[in-house]
DNA sequence: TCGCTTATGGATAGCGCTATCCTATGCCAA
DNA sequence: TTGGCATAGGATAGCGCTATCCATAAGCGA
């Protein structure tokens, strides 16, 4: 028998080699035709377009990365997504990634290093072709796993330039002494410093009101009101009746973050305490809702849309192998001051 | 020269051949092992399992994606990650799917049947081992698409039965149709149903509102406020406003959505409009911060966290080819009485 | 004219797995 | 004994791409 034995697995789609066949070049002319990789011929080129389009032609990722070492992703490492403040971060990131051909998939370490590190084992098995993490703190293991990776990588939400590391963010201590400076302006004198969670970025701007504090001599180390617990708006609510009742002669709170602060209103509210009369209170990253609240709460906006668009931005040009000019983006923060200061 | 020409683009890890090497045995037989497919000897799986744990072999995920034509990811398409409900979902799904061992790629539709239609393409693209989708209304392409993948798909957040469909969720309408007898059995008479987005789990809530009151003979379509803008807590602002300025004499509003309901009880509180005795607000869902309001919220509880654990252990089932007997999983839902109603 | 470098197309050989077929072995009924 | 059949290991051949080397052509100074 001369039968010609074909075992296929073929899928039924349309695969490169179709292409090439149909464009009459080699597979390989099709291959660099479509990545832009080395120049080709732009007869050839168009001629491959319209194979293409004929042939409704989509690459294989799984192959792609196969031969390439790489995938056609990013993982993104993220604290939390029930902090409105990452969602919006993500929303940015995802835009901007899908516009440059990449998905995103997405890992929550709640706040846990040793989860961080695991998921990130289980993400650079992937092989992702970029890598997206909050913050610069984290365990040595992990920082270990991301530099030897080689897999390029930007830092969300800070703005320190450590030496030779990406970054998209902004100055979270000056944020934080900004908004304590603008308490201090009204004439608030005993201003007290309300943080859940604990994580870098808060006590950065535990930092920057510790900073604004003494700069003005008022720094007390009892105004510092610091639980390890998740934040959320009944934490906030409890944390306020706490220092209202433990300190009365504090005269404004400064939440570290929204939710905790519009607890604390609704708390005030409860309670019959006068906001601002009695005590000022304000928060941070004007979440949803705070323009909302009675009276509405002082915060300060943080850009996190923006800080997604443009760390992804960021990543698209590192993962293409272009030139970055600025390693370290500052996007900067914005007072927003409403009735509860 | 007799030297052997060798161009390796060997990566440096570790692969299922040095597996099989390490345990003298052929690669297949590591692959049959470490699967569980076909039956292996149970010393060479201890024996594979040995050279694994002395080597440190992790499996190429794309390799594996490329020779059997399907990923080791499951794809998600949520409406939106604003809304504080699908964050809780997607917690749920993401921990049982990991520990299944599969990655989650979320894709967000923003409530739009165009873009839903381009992401599960998107996503089809890199064969994802299963799909997990926000209820059943979606455009004929987008339900021909997932039919023809062969995926095993699980919709989400609805219960009913369509034929052959997987689901896990709740009776949206027996929902609705269930607060809105407890407003009636409290006595108010003109209940008035407040959404927005307009969503189809929205609208089954209002057809479940309709049909209570039409019991009643209560039912009055003036009632109805219907806007399709995304919800939010100002838009329950403005909606409470509207309504109390146009029909005084609502005696309660249900609202579709906790976000709506909290933004109208904040403007109660501004207008010095008394809740519940001037008129009763009740929400839906049970999101953070509901239970801190002043009053705080009446409203339903919605299982959404027990819905993705279910919803994934039930698509683990699907793909790994078992047996699913109950395709329709009903979790219920939870009226949860509060000082607002 | 000869070399030399710079473009550009293609042949070849994998990337690291799994599907598929084949073979060897053991067990049982007839 | 023999055939039938289930069990389990392995050889082989891809999956659909891209990295790498090679070949050919063009440009150009000496």
């Amino acid at each position: 028998m001369n039968t010609i034995k074909v075992k296929s697995r073929a899928t039924g789609r349309v695969t490169l080699a179709d292409v090439a066949r149909a464009a009459n070049v080699s597979p390989i002319t099709v291959s660099r035709a479509l990545r832009g990789e080395r120049a080709v011929d732009p007869e050839l080129v168009a001629r491959v377009q319209v194979a293409v389009n004929k042939l409704g032609y989509l690459p294989n990722p799984a192959a792609r990365a196969l031969a390439s070492g790489v995938g056609s992703h990013v993982a993104v490492l993220i604290p939390m997504l029930s902090n409105a403040l990452f969602v919006d971060l993500l929303e940015g990131i995802q835009r901007t990634l899908r516009q440059g051909g990449y998905q995103t998939l997405i890992g929550v370490t709640h706040y846990d290093p040793g989860e961080e590190e695991i998921l990130l084992r289980e993400q650079l098995l992937h092989r992702p072709a970029g890598l997206l993490v909050t913050g610069f703190e984290r365990n040595e293991a992990t920082r270990n796993l991301i530099a030897q990776s080689g897999v390029p990588c930007v830092h969300l939400m800070e703005a320190s330039s450590v030496s030779g590391a990406y970054s998209v963010g902004f100055s979270q201590a000056d944020a934080g002494a900004e908004l304590t400076r603008h308490l201090l302006a009204k004439g608030y004198l005993r201003v007290a410093f309300a943080a859940a969670q604990l994580d870098p970025r808060t006590l950065q701007r535990l930092a920057g009101w510790r900073k604004a504090l003494q700069a003005s001599g008022l720094y007390d180390p009892k105004l510092e009101w610091l639980n390890p617990a998740p934040s959320s708006i009944s934490l906030g609510a409890r944390m306020f009746e706490q220092i209202m009742g433990q300190q009365p002669a504090v005269d404004a709170i400064f939440f570290c973050n929204d939710d905790l602060a519009q607890g604390a209103l609704l708390a005030a509210l409860r309670l019959g305490i006068a906001v601002p009369q009695r005590v000022a209170v304000a928060g941070f990253n004007d979440l949803t809702g705070s323009d909302q609240m009675l009276p509405p709460l002082t915060t300060v906006h943080t850009p996190r849309a923006e800080i997604g668009n443009a760390a992804a931005a960021m990543l698209l040009k590192l993962m293409r192998g272009e030139a970055v000019d600025v390693p370290c983006v500052d996007l900067g923060y914005r007072l927003i001051e409403r009735g509860s200061t």
